[in-house]
DNA sequence: ACTCGTCTAATTGCATGCAATAATGCGATG
DNA sequence: CATCGCATTATTGCATGCAATTAGACGAGT
């Protein structure tokens, strides 16, 4: 694995002087979250303080405090005196983590529901709008950003700022797991007809009916990726 | 606000050196964490580097790594080059973060009733006991205490790591603000009767009643502690 | 007296150095 | 040939130093 080292360290910090002081520490976590978000630093992947400190323009203290952070959000695991290493979750771990994500779902549901402004339900159609657009391209990776992005802002329509972090952070902890399960075709296609009713649900602000059917999407949606996962079903895209 | 300074940092380092390296900051972020949690770093406190450096026989790296910890965590927030301070929660958040934990238990509600095990509801009575005793006595930091052993205790009921770290941290989050709305007699004894049929609905497993009983245990209990945070009810405990 | 500006001291952010630990290479031995 | 032991190297954990920024004291001007 490639850390992409400044090729012009001394011509274009990536971190540059002007007025960033007191929030490198930040910075650098946003960037590694991002790295790991999108696979370039893979599960198990050991972190190198010097490659990423070159990488990155960076002094080792505030790359220690970035991996401190991300230890908290949970993204990655520091063992003493043997640096840090992207988090490996097994299939019994993105379970609970899925379960939690369709409680957290389900609450914000009935919240969505009551408290979800029109605006905000146009939003959500739009994606959706651009999600199908995606499908119909088959254009995997952006379905399934926009996907992740549709489930973040029904969240968001119950405007609990406590439950859309939590959800944002435990979403973020097994992205990569789930992006899996969407590479079955069969699936792909039923899960936007789901999408189809969610939307409606939410729209005519039925609290219970979202509840279910985000439930129910959840499991069927889990159900292929765990197959998947445990290599009982090949991906057929 | 004091920092109990070490009287001894020679004779009785707090961070003794005997194979701890690699968990300074855990350590210190620990123990940070306590005395916010007991009230000792009241919200809106200004942490100064090195009066905690001094007080805790530690130097500011691995203080400065676990402000970033209990930034993550919620617990503090860290203003560019003027320090970390204790994270002062307006009613409005606390607001937002017992809707929060009232999903959550809602959630963990019926897991609780699906796979709790014997051995973990005997725990939560016995708990339930143990507050009783605590109210009969008048203890209530006690009381209180034990009260949200039990709370976590039901959220462990549903055996989902994931669900009970997010509960427990959140949890956190708000446990100062929570503690006023006890102090209310009234309230006091109404809440132990809510535990009884609580404890009751976990034991017969009764997953939609369990639920119901904590979302309206929840309700009660936070319209008193917002009542008594905005000045509108006078603590009579 | 109050406000504003300046200077100084204190504090924070980050870079770097040193010591402890772990990883690695290599020869000796079974 | 594989394995163990040891020395070397690399890496991490923490302490400390320096520069940037802020907070506070002090005095001039209104």
């Amino acid at each position: 694995m490639q850390y992409a080292p400044d090729p012009h360290p001394d011509e274009s910090p990536l971190v540059p002087a002007a007025g960033l002081r007191g929030r490198s520490a930040a910075h650098v976590a946003e960037r590694l979250r991002d790295m790991i978000l999108a696979g370039e630093l893979p599960p198990g992947e050991r972190l190198s303080e010097r490659m990423l400190t070159e990488g990155m323009g960076v002094t080792r203290t505030p790359l220690r405090e970035a991996f401190k952070i991300l230890e908290a959000e949970g993204l990655l695991v520091i063992a003493p005196n043997r640096g840090a290493q992207v988090v490996k979750l097994s299939p019994a771990d993105v379970d609970m983590a899925m379960e939690l994500l369709a409680g957290l779902e389900s609450v914000a549901a009935e919240l969505a529901c009551a408290r979800g402004t029109a605006e905000q339900f146009a939003q959500v159609a739009a994606l959706h709008a651009r999600m199908v657009a995606c499908q119909r391209a088959g254009d995997l990776v952006g379905y399934f950003r926009i996907n992740q992005n549709i489930h973040q802002n029904i969240v968001d329509c119950a405007h609990n700022p406590a439950l859309s972090r939590v959800y944002r952070a435990e979403s973020a902890r097994v992205r990569l797991y789930r992006f899996a399960g969407n590479r079955v075709s069969a699936r792909w296609s039923r899960a936007v007809m789901e999408h189809e009713q969610i939307l409606l649900a939410l729209q005519q602000r039925q609290g219970p009916l979202l509840r279910e059917l985000l439930r129910v999407h959840h499991l069927n949606g889990w159900r292929v990726t765990r197959l998947v996962l445990e290599n009982e079903v090949q991906p057929d895209l």
